[in-house]
DNA sequence: TAGATTGTTAATCGATTAACAATC
DNA sequence: TAGATTGTTAATCGATTAACAATC
């Protein structure tokens, strides 16, 4: 289950897509072509979650949503810590806006004065101090970290301490966390030296999220 | 060695922070516990690229680096194209100005008229209108795309055809593209999703970029 | 020398793919 | 029925890890 999740998300938008063409049911290949994986992945991955097709129409478009929907949404929603409101975070704030309803950045945070105590794209603003007050109160279980390389380290130690458990990091640094916290590494670096390097290699390998 | 290409970046990062701290050498244990893996495979990428170190001292972390540029830049220098002046598209710029010498963001395209005829953070941005005769004129071979999903095919179709053989995708769809064009796709969504999944789970596992 | 680490092969692990009987 | 697709097992593939002789 654990590495499908990420397909499941992807899955899901392309199946959303597909309902609002009004198009009813997908066959495991149409849905492994827009995914770009095989189609041996796709039926794979409904054995694995529990999800049958009919030979004859393939699987049904909105019953498969509302599966993975139930599988990885949390039925009460999950609010989520921003911190760093700079360029990088505040079009994380406005991507996720109304984007994913069980999903939502509640509170964003920055050392900055200037940056603070007011309303990005719906979502409040506060100062660094009230991180750890904040998360109690709202009950955040998981953050984002969008602030300098340099500061992230400590900004994951207190995000620990105040008991979140998953962390997305932008941040060029693996973190150092306790192995019960999940993180997620996006490394923008590291995506853009790999295009540059195989920019130049005429491969033809596709790369992955 | 395919694989091995983003450790490589990462590597070089660590062994950068190293060498600022005027560390010498470094053994496959330390890289490995930095870069969030096993000593084994350090020792084992250290192999395939053709890098050795001593059983007493470790590997020289000045000529590592070294040895890993040689590896991973282009000589001359790469210049990348971005498309989309937004927030993410700011953050980019921002972050890649005089970061890596040998890859500059030269160009930033937008098609919002406000947004373009003038330099962000060092990156001069264009109209859209301009992207060909840009990506032309300047020798551009790889590209960012953050503009909105809806858009992101179209691009990636016009940059394709403008000569452009690496793509960095922030936009939320698997883009369709030749088979000689790589892409690399970093879905912010997914990687969300994933946390908020394993934020519920107490799961051990770390996420990799 | 004794002790630790490197370099490298072989074993392990896990994910992807191929294949095909069952099904519509 | 004939033809295509699903569901699932077995085979393949590739990457990671374990192990250990060679080395400093």
């Amino acid at each position: 289950m654990e590495i499908t999740v990420g397909r499941l998300s992807l899955y899901r938008r392309i199946l959303n897509e597909l309902s609002l063409r009004k198009i009813a049911h997908v066959y495991s290949h149409n849905l492994a072509a827009k995914a770009g994986i095989t189609a041996a992945a796709v039926r794979r991955d409904m054995m694995v979650i529990g999800f049958s097709g009919s030979p004859s129409k393939g699987y049904n478009v909105d019953d498969l949503v509302r599966h993975i929907s139930g599988l990885i949404d949390h039925p009460d929603g999950q609010k989520i810590a921003l911190i760093g409101v700079g360029n990088l975070g505040r079009a994380l704030i406005s991507f996720f806006h109304g984007h994913r309803p069980k999903l939502t950045i509640e509170a964003a945070f920055d050392i900055d004065e200037g940056k603070v105590n007011r309303v990005v794209s719906g979502c409040r603003a506060y100062p660094l101090e009230r991180l750890e007050a904040i998360i109690d109160e709202q009950g955040i279980t998981a953050a984002v970290i969008a602030v300098p390389a340099a500061a992230a380290q400590d900004i994951a130690r207190r995000l620990v301490k105040a008991g979140v458990t998953g962390i997305l990091n932008f941040a060029p640094v693996p973190l150092q966390v306790p192995p019960d916290v999940y993180t997620e590494d996006i490394d923008i670096t590291m995506a853009m030296e790999k295009v540059a390097y195989f920019t130049r290699q005429h491969h033809t390998k596709r790369g992955e999220a």
